[in-house]
RNA sequence: GGUCGCGUAGCUCAGAUGGUAGAGCAUCGGACUUUUAAUCCGCAGGUCCUGGGUUCGAGUCCCAGCGCGACCA
């Protein structure tokens, strides 16, 4: 570590002048206008876009309507006995003229000392200029709150991705298909709720502080409880929480919450996520599959507007067809495809594995190769413009799901992928104590030692197996996935109003 | 982790071959009652990411580091 580097928190003495003209006009407005530049309360807003909705065409004088609205200064052209201002709320934009004629005489002057940045609050009636443009000719202008910050560019708004992200409330703004996206994200967290709860399951909360940091393979967060001075981890998943619940007797439950993984940091991955998981009693994958194919099915025609027919996603320059059913293919004749060898034999999978130069050729354990593989490999063969369900996982890298009968090295576990991006995971789970035991004992066997410290036997979770859990169905969904893809965001950054960023260092 | 690119005024960006650091917007002062990235006149504004090196001279070339991004593993 050097010397750390100068960063935005600290402003330059152009940047502090700048601020304090901003900071003369809120004493300005106070001390020669009277006026409290923080705004009061104010009853009868509209929204802009209900304001626009009220001009009315060919209507003049006492015929206007007359609206309140308010939003953000975006652009303010001084014509000196005659202003015009742009402001912008989440429903849209909105032209203001302010002239010296018909607005009182304070307004007029509140008016002359509006910046870009600061919130107003407008009265008057709705027109049209003669160019076209629906305008609020104003008779009443308060200031609802002045920004003493600086204002990105008014045209190019803010470029710089870091600063996007960091400074979200001015990128939501500056970019009305970023809080686009937050609005869609939100209508589309309640259909899920209104597609699970339409369906009999039952949300509930299970723990994220846990002793042991179990139900998926990944690194987790450690943290400390100081009233027992002992360290408990972050979930990395609440699925062996959910399954006590239908050990205890929940028939259908599902969470929608944060699982926070100790990985890496990029377009697709940010260390705390939100995913859906869901169980139900005497189901199975495929009771899941067809939860999961009716669920992406019924957002995209929600997004897109294609009732009942086939709704085609934009996504990464393609468009992605959700219509039903999705595609389906096999692990293992993916895998044969992809690779060019079988996955069942060994001896193909470890020369394959050498030829493409992998980690472990040798030493490493066949099914944990064929899993190497197919992550690197695999996925290449799934056309990213079709949903596609691959189903069948070998049962050596499904340590929760139940074996087939008659061929216990695959396992009934599927994954769905879209756009080259694994969507869901479901299984049809494992409820044999026994069998469940001695996995999680074979899986610890063969974890890397800086993992094993994190994988210890669950015993309380066996011990529910022990008493008894109905067989059942189980999936997980990224949440934030589905997001990206109904919005047409290419990050996970977009569709997470304030994804994890490096912290700021302050000298 | 690897490769490539970027880092210059508050913001958005120019700065071939090394030779006194530029524009637009924003700010500040002035003009303007139908503008819409308003326009016009004027003023002001810089740790060229950091550190080292080469050179008479470095924003520019070299090395190291930091940060960000894209692609790849």
């Amino acid at each position: 570590m050097t010397e750390p580097q100068r960063t935005g928190a600290e402003e330059t003495a152009y940047a502090e002048q700048l601020i304090a003209d901003r900071r003369a006009k809120v004493r300005r407005l106070r001390e020669e206008l009277g006026v409290n530049p923080y705004g009061r309360r104010v009853d009868g807003l509209v929204s802009i876009a209900e304001a626009r909705s009220h001009f009315v065409e060919g209507a003049e004088g006492a015929d206007r309507a007359v609206v309140c609205t308010a939003g953000r200064v975006m652009l303010h052209r001084d014509g000196g006995k005659l202003h015009w201002l742009n402001i912008r709320d989440l429903t849209g934009d909105l032209q203001i003229a302010v002239s010296k004629k018909d607005a009182d005489a304070a307004s007029f002057a509140v008016t002359e000392l509006t910046d870009l940045g600061d919130i107003i609050v407008v009265q008057g009636p709705v027109m049209k200029t003669r160019t076209g443009e629906i305008t609020v000719w104003a008779s009443r202008v308060e200031m609802a709150c002045k920004s003493i910050a600086l204002p990105p560019d008014k045209f190019h708004g803010i470029e710089d991705p870091e600063m996007r992200y960091r400074q979200r409330y001015v990128d939501m703004y500056v970019r009305p298909e970023v809080s686009r996206t937050f609005l869609v994200r939100s209508q589309l967290m309640s259909s899920i709720r209104r597609y699970m709860d339409g369906r009999g399951y039952l949300e509930v909360e299970t723990p994220m502080l846990q002793a042991q940091a179990g139900g998926a393979a990944a690194r987790p967060f450690i943290t400390h409880l100081n009233a027992l001075d002992i360290d408990l981890y972050l979930r990395i998943a609440p699925e062996l929480y959910l399954k006590r619940l239908l050990v205890g007797g929940m028939p259908r439950v599902y969470e929608i919450n944060r699982n926070f993984r100790n990985e890496g940091v990029d377009r697709s991955h940010n260390p705390e996520f939100t995913m859906m998981e869901v169980y139900e009693a005497f189901g199975d994958c495929e009771t899941m599959l067809d939860l999961t194919e009716g669920l992406i099915h019924e957002l995209a025609v929600e997004v897109t507007g294609a009732a009942g027919g086939r709704p085609l996603l934009e996504f990464d320059g393609r468009l992605i067809n959700c219509a039903r059913p999705f595609a389906r293919v096999t692990y293992a004749g993916l895998f044969e495809g992809s690779v060019g060898v079988s996955m069942f034999d060994e001896g193909a999978v470890r020369a394959e594995a050498k030829k493409r130069g992998l980690e472990g050729a040798e030493t490493k354990d066949h099914w944990l190769l064929v899993s190497d593989l197919f992550d690197r490999f695999g996925e290449q063969g799934i056309d990213p413009a079709r949903p596609t369900f691959v189903m069948d996982f070998p049962s050596a890298i499904s340590p929760l799901t139940r074996p087939h009968e008659d061929r216990p090295e695959l396992a009934y576990r599927w994954e769905l992928f879209i756009a080259g991006m694994e969507f869901a995971n479901s299984y049809t789970e494992l409820n044999d104590p026994d069998v469940q035991e001695r996995k999680f004992s074979e899986q610890l066997r063969g974890a890397a030692v800086e993992d094993a410290t994190f994988r210890t036997l669950d015993h309380d979770f066996l011990n529910a197996l022990r008493v008894g859990m109905p067989p059942a169905g189980g999936l997980g969904v990224g949440i934030d996935r589905v997001m990206m893809l109904m919005t047409g965001n290419r990050s996970i950054r977009d569709v997470i109003p304030f994804p994890f960023m490096r912290p700021e260092e302050r000298t």
